[in-house]
DNA sequence: TATTGACCTAAAGTCAAGTTTAGGTGTTAG
DNA sequence: CTAACACCTAAACTTGACTTTAGGTCAATA
């Protein structure tokens, strides 16, 4: 059983964070000792789901709702399932275009090493777009189709 | 050369947004038409530059100071190659979060696709820490660690 | 006894990144 | 000739996720 003050710790989440998730009802069991808090290995559980689905690109709101279908109960498990279904998705999507993006970084990288090399840009944008050495060329490639 | 409606097209960004970057300075070398803006292949790439910046996570503030540095012409090289290294390891340490996340997402799938089975979580709790299939305790553990 | 520290609330404030509104210009289509 | 489009501006508004403020309770410590 622990208090905010040790869950802002164990988290490294701030208090008033924490205060502003049970004003929003992500802690739907949360119990109190005369006013204070009390945090247990079932809110921590939340939390690490809530933290879960917020770097999943979920908005409080639909967390929300997805801890109103827990407090359900077995009837709403087929909703969570694809609640986490459409998560696995969007996750998969969002690498896949920090991919492309680390690909265009990559390139900018090489491109910078390159000016400075030479002191100015001159001879990288004559190799533009299709004539970069091999290595760079798929980079570029990657991040200037479609 | 393209009106900024084209361009809108182009990338799916709306007009309002356009203008908003405008407004921020990221086009410092867009011309006007008797008051209309003329994109050309320049706005594209400082786009496309703008695009990959954002997703790697910088704020319109840095983005903006980027484009003074290329205004400012070679003497920033350095700056600008820093600028990619640092966004190359976030977006590196941000896939990896992501990863993360996906694991947590997979161990819920499985999870709610055994209460969908089970009728309840009663098994699956059972297993629960270290008593996971061993195809999905990797998931459990990479979620629930640190 | 007084003050420090950890907790509490409600309500207002902040911040980034746009978006919307209200009003205006200039060119083309019916 | 007038109406529909595509463009323009400045300024106010929106949204989400917090954070800060102002004021208060309660227990332990100096």
């Amino acid at each position: 059983m622990y208090t905010i003050g040790q869950i802002s710790e164990m988290f490294h989440i701030p208090i008033s964070t924490l205060r502003y998730y049970d004003k929003e009802g992500l802690f739907p069991h949360l119990q109190r000792n005369s006013g204070i808090r009390k945090f247990t290995e079932q809110e921590i559980e939340t939390l690490r789901v809530i933290e879960c689905l917020k770097k999943s690109g979920l908005e409080i709101k639909s967390i929300k709702q997805f801890i109103a279908w827990c407090a359900q109960g077995s009837e709403t498990y087929g909703q969570r399932l694809s609640l986490f279904l459409k998560q696995k998705e969007a996750v998969e999507k969002e690498i896949q275009r920090l991919e492309k993006t680390l690909d265009m970084i990559r390139f900018k990288c090489w491109y910078y090493e390159q000016a400075i090399q030479d002191g100015n840009e001159e001879r990288i944008r004559e190799m533009l777009p299709d004539q970069l050495p091999k290595d760079i060329q798929p980079l570029y490639d990657h991040a200037h189709k479609k």
